[in-house]
RNA sequence: GUCCCCAUCGUCUAGCCUGGUCCAGGACACCGGCCUUUCACGCCGGCGACAGGGGUUCGAAUCCCCUUGGGGACGCCA
């Protein structure tokens, strides 16, 4: 509590107007992993001034892909809708200063005024009519702040340097609408003030806001915090992302299968990087994460390498650790089982070939079948009926084992073979599809480990029952 | 239109600040091959970029300028 200055606070300031999209997951990790990084704080806030578009569902929204991209808030979260009465006392002080004004202008009024300011050949703009008329306040007048006609702004910006603004640039913003309700940038500038928040990283969309919100701090007699902003998240197009681009919405990946740890670290990698690292656990990119190395160009969204670097993800986590993120797919085909030993033997054998875990749930399915579905060329090619004795064998074999380990398994395979003259493929596949039902699956041992003693030698047992019958009808 | 930002393989990027070690490195994807009981994993190799033009310099991907290209912002949205 001493030092509390040095303290770095940042924060999120989604809008409840759609769901979590890629970019604004990004713009809320960059800014959860540098206040963890930097042993700072980190705020939620939701910026919900615009009723019109606001909506609870985006709120639930929002808070489902922080909790499932594991972000968590030290503050918040903050609603700007329950903060109006302080917003108002700014807009008031500023008015009473004279660093913003009533303006009656109707909106079309302004709309002409833009569209001179254009024909001119410059920025669309509101053209001061109310500036120096020291109007008092009526039914349908907004607020307008008094930016400087001269001069300059200069965003001493942490990631790009610094970048400079002609104030003639800017015009009389509005700063609070004819309901008396704060427009966006006096309502950020106002909660940042008052929640302490000295450090804002965000997408480079929101450059040209900065000097605005640079005066306003000014005029309200603060200290201006530190801003770095990073380059936005581009569609294939390498246009904004946006709906057409298909999947936007974070949690549509974890729906897909992927892993929250894989989704972060793919959004952090967009923009930051470490050397030539490409994987990072969470506590890495804690440990890591900082601005110097933040890129100034936009990125586009690959979902390949998201792919890919999921698949890492779930091949290096501990099986155990999966579970949680695999049950869900497993409840969705309508299999029951509960974490243990056995579901994390599965998981074990279907890590390396899992992309996702919907793959992963797939490929599960045959362990909790109660008998397994035989793909009908598998069968047809592997399950002969001259395999009937090899097979039988191989079953009296293992349920005669005192000891169930691969070392043993190997052994009964090896004679097996040998009593049989057959090769080690020409007996495996064919144990694959009793199995299994498929000619698809996790390595032959360590899918009869995982499977457990008892269904393996049910399962051959009725692959030679299968294959007798098949003899019969010949 | 005006202002702002950006510019290395198809994509994500390292290198750029502190020019030479870069005929530019890694990753994804793609193509070969190896491993192998299937599918994967893994391993080896290949393809593939400093946007263009001017400078500065003995020397430029690295510094400067221009052009071009891309993106963003210009709202009683955030």
């Amino acid at each position: 509590m001493i030092s509390m200055d040095n303290t770095i606070i940042t924060r999120f300031p989604p809008s409840p107007t759609g769901s979590l999209h890629l970019g604004g997951a990004r713009t809320a990790i960059f800014n959860w992993l540098y206040a963890r990084h930097m042993n700072g704080r980190f705020v939620l806030r939701i910026e919900d001034t615009d009723l019109q578009r606001s909506t609870q569902e985006s709120v639930d929204a929002i808070f489902e892909a922080m909790e499932w991209l594991g972000i968590d808030w030290d503050e918040g979260p903050y609603f700007q809708s329950k903060r109006f009465d302080i917003y108002k006392e700014h807009i008031d002080r500023l008015v009473a200063d004279g660093s913003a004004y009533y303006c009656t202008c109707t909106p079309e009024q302004v709309d002409r005024m833009r569209e001179e300011a254009k024909k001119s050949g410059g920025k669309p703009k509101y053209d001061g009519s109310c500036r120096e008329k020291n109007l008092q306040w009526e039914a349908g007048a907004v607020v307008r702040f008094k930016a400087p006609l001269t001069g300059s702004t200069v965003i001493e910006d942490k990631i790009r340097g610094n970048i400079a603004f002609a104030n003639t640039e800017l015009d009389d913003f509005i700063i609070a609408r004819s309901d008396g309700s704060p427009m966006y940038n006096l309502a950020v500038v106002v909660d940042d003030i008052t929640m302490n928040i000295n450090f804002i990283i965000r997408g480079d969309d929101h450059i040209s806001n900065t000097p605005k919100q640079i005066l306003l701090y000014q005029a309200l007699g603060e200290k201006i915090p530190d801003f770095g902003h990073v380059p936005m998240v581009l569609g294939h197009d390498k246009s904004r992302l946006s709906k057409r681009h298909g999947a936007m919405a974070v949690t549509a990946y974890r729906d897909m299968g992927y892993h929250p740890d894989a989704m972060v670290n793919f959004l952090v990698r967009l923009g930051w990087s470490h050397g030539d690292q490409e994987f990072f656990t969470r506590n890495e990119l804690i440990e890591k994460f900082n601005l110097d190395h933040i890129g100034r160009s936009a990125g586009v969204f690959n979902p390949e390498k998201l792919l890919a670097l999921n698949a890492e993800h779930i091949r290096n986590a501990s099986s155990e650790s999966l579970v949680p993120h695999l049950m869900p797919f497993l409840e969705a085909k309508g299999i029951k089982t509960e974490p243990g030993e056995f579901l994390n033997g599965v998981i074990e054998t279907l890590k390396p070939r899992s992309k996702t875990f919907i793959e992963m749930a797939d490929g599960a399915v045959f362990y909790f079948q109660e008998k397994p579905v035989y793909d009908e060329k598998a069968a047809a090619k592997f399950l002969k009926p001259d395999l009937t004795g090899p097979i039988k064998q191989l079953a009296d074999g293992i349920a005669g084992l005192a000891v169930f380990d691969e070392k043993n398994l190997e052994d009964i395979f090896k004679q097996v073979m040998a009593d049989a003259g057959l090769g080690f493929g020409k007996v495996a596949q064919p144990v694959r599809v009793a199995l299994t039902g498929k000619t698809v699956s996790p390595g032959i041992f360590e899918m009869i480990l995982a499977l457990g003693k008892e269904k393996v030698i049910s399962r051959l047992y009725d692959a030679v029952q299968w294959m007798e019958k098949a003899l019969g009808t010949e």
